[in-house]
RNA sequence: CGCGGGGUGGAGCAGUCUGGUAGCUCGUCGGGCUCAUAACCCGAAGGUCGUAGGUUCAAAUCCUACCCCCGCCA
């Protein structure tokens, strides 16, 4: 039986269009299922939308909606073209599925989630009195808000008294603590680890309010609709709930939660003590990646103007060329500038100059000396892709997949540098020789195009059509095996034109 | 205030855990090749590794203090 392997990005909140942090953690996520599905494991990958938050409702109404449900709709649809669609100008990914927290069957699981913690003691009616923020619809604790200011907003807190249910997070001090302490591996990476650890040990936890008075949005309170949850509560309970059928169940518990650095604490914390006091196996991992930055190296924010559009970005340079920017220009674990410039510097030097126009010089050549079907005959092996494998994985292992595109460029340039240093131009008069050469360079190419593919997918499917090879993933590093069968390729990635200066893009 | 991350040739980064000739990409300069998307390959110039101390035969790497930048619970 092969390893499942089950891969889930956070779920979006539809208010919007979707943002850049967005289309990063999507395509992440996505090398990670499709590396480990071409490494024959099992794969599962969800991604979704967080929909009962009740600034939704504020937001429809704002947008002057018809309904809420008609407002989260179109904006979901967006979100799913994100994901859905295929194409040039498309992420491209392989999600196996998108749940929406407005389906009934998450609303079933986070009853069932519900109920089951209630039954465990978990949960109690309470009223809570504190320092609120109107704005935010939270309460602040003085270590959170010393000054009694929203940290968020600025604005002064108010008290604010009310009833609700809680979860008595408290409990499960000491079991989370010696939990993650005993699973060095269940954050990475090591620094967000150290920051969560060092964050538990300053501030008690404290229960959380896990309702909110029902307006009519949001999963009600099995035992008092008069409530609804909470919606962060609800939101965890996605990466359960998609699988949460007698037909999925087996891909339970997911073997990594993807998410950015502002919701770790709900993830590495909260979460765990929801799924531990239920009595439910716990995730095998959640990765925690950096976040992209505008161009000027600070958050993207409206008011600083920095904000990049992904839409605009795969409209204007295409699919395979921003996962490309995104994937190896942007340290897995490290926030990293989105920057314009760079992104097309990367896609003319390392796709078009370094990749593309090795297939391209290759099969051109071999078309031209050696005819169209290649077989390996008497060629010794020259160019070795083992190791490479073995450290793109470990690199894989460790979600350092910029290491592992990195591992991967170095044969890009050796497949170069072997073509210099053999020269097949130059050898007239030893038709063996000239084969072995360029059967070999055909190999280094088939090799590129399957390691290349959880990456750059379209990309990868192309560099093996132009040899009439087929993706055989880690099988193909073989040599030997293949018949090449060529045809020229149109450019894989033509020339960007960099505007001369003094000219407007 | 506190916590976390960062400060390395013109630009962007790696190396710091496990001290020992400072590495990569881009850019610049020179050479080679001509198969290829004017692409590819080789070589060179260019760095007091934030500052000041300390440990050590030896510190970008360990210790101390300080300065600057970034982020911090939807």
């Amino acid at each position: 039986m092969t390893e499942r392997f089950y891969i889930t990005t956070a779920i979006d909140y539809p208010n919007g269009s979707p943002h850049m942090g967005h289309a990063y953690e999507k395509t992440v996520t996505d090398c990670y299922a499709r590396w480990y599905r071409m490494m024959g494991r099992e794969v599962r990958f969800l991604t979704g939308t967080d929909e009962n938050g009740q600034k939704l409702m504020e937001a429809a109404k704002t947008a002057g909606a018809k309904s809420t449900m008609s407002y989260v709709d179109e904006n979901v649809k967006i979100f799913r073209s994100l994901c859905d669609a295929e194409g040039p100008h498309a992420l491209n990914l392989s999600n196996d599925d998108f749940i929406r927290t407005t389906e009934d069957r998450h609303k079933a699981t986070c009853t069932r989630l519900w109920n089951l913690l209630e039954k465990a003691g978990d949960i109690h009616f309470d009223r809570y009195s504190g320092d609120y923020c109107l704005d935010c619809e939270a309460f602040y604790t003085k270590v959170q808000a010393p000054e009694g200011v929203c940290p968020n907003h600025g604005k002064a807190l108010s008290k604010k008294e009310e009833d609700g249910y809680f979860f008595r997070m408290s409990r499960y001090e000491g079991w989370i603590k010696e939990f993650l302490r005993a699973n060095p591996t269940f954050i990475v990476p090591e620094g967000a680890r150290k920051e969560l650890l060092s964050r538990l040990d300053q501030e008690p936890l404290r229960d959380l309010s896990i309702s909110r008075p029902s307006e009519g949005w949001g999963i009600p309170i099995p035992s008092n609709p008069k409530y609804v949850m909470y919606t962060w509560f609800d939101a965890l309970i996605n990466y359960l709930a998609a699988v949460d059928t007698d037909t999925l169940r087996f891909w339970w518990p997911a073997s990594v939660h993807v998410i950015g650095r502002d919701i770790a604490w709900f993830h590495c914390v909260i979460w765990p003590i929801m799924l531990h006091a239920a009595g439910i196996e716990l995730p095998k991992q959640v990765y925690v990646h950096g976040m992209v930055l505008g161009q000027d190296g600070r958050k993207m924010s409206k008011s600083l103007g920095n904000g990049v559009d992904p839409f605009q970005m795969l409209e204007k340079y295409g699919g395979e060329s921003f996962r490309y920017f995104i994937l190896r220009a942007i340290s897995s674990t490290q926030d990293g500038p989105f920057v314009e410039k760079d992104l097309v510097a990367r896609h003319n030097n390392e796709l078009a100059n370094d990749y593309g126009n090795l297939l391209m010089r290759v099969v051109k050549f071999a078309e031209k000396k050696l005819g169209t079907t290649l077989a390996r005959g008497e060629a010794k092996q020259e160019i070795t892709f083992q190791e490479t494998l073995a450290r793109m994985q470990e690199h894989m292992d460790h979600r350092e997949h910029h290491r592992a595109i990195d591992a991967l460029w170095e044969k890009v340039a050796e497949a170069n540098q072997y073509i210099n240093t053999t020269a097949p131009w130059s050898i007239k008069d030893n038709p063996a020789r000239l084969h072995e050469v360029i059967y070999n360079a055909l190999h280094a190419i088939h090799c590129l195009g399957n390691l290349i593919s959880p990456f750059l997918p379209i990309t990868g499917a192309r560099t093996l059509a132009s040899l009439g090879t087929s993706a055989d993933g880690p099988a193909g590093i073989i040599f030997g095996s293949q018949v090449f069968k060529l045809s020229t390729p149109e450019a894989l990635f033509p020339k960007i034109e960099t505007a001369p200066k003094g000219t407007p893009a």
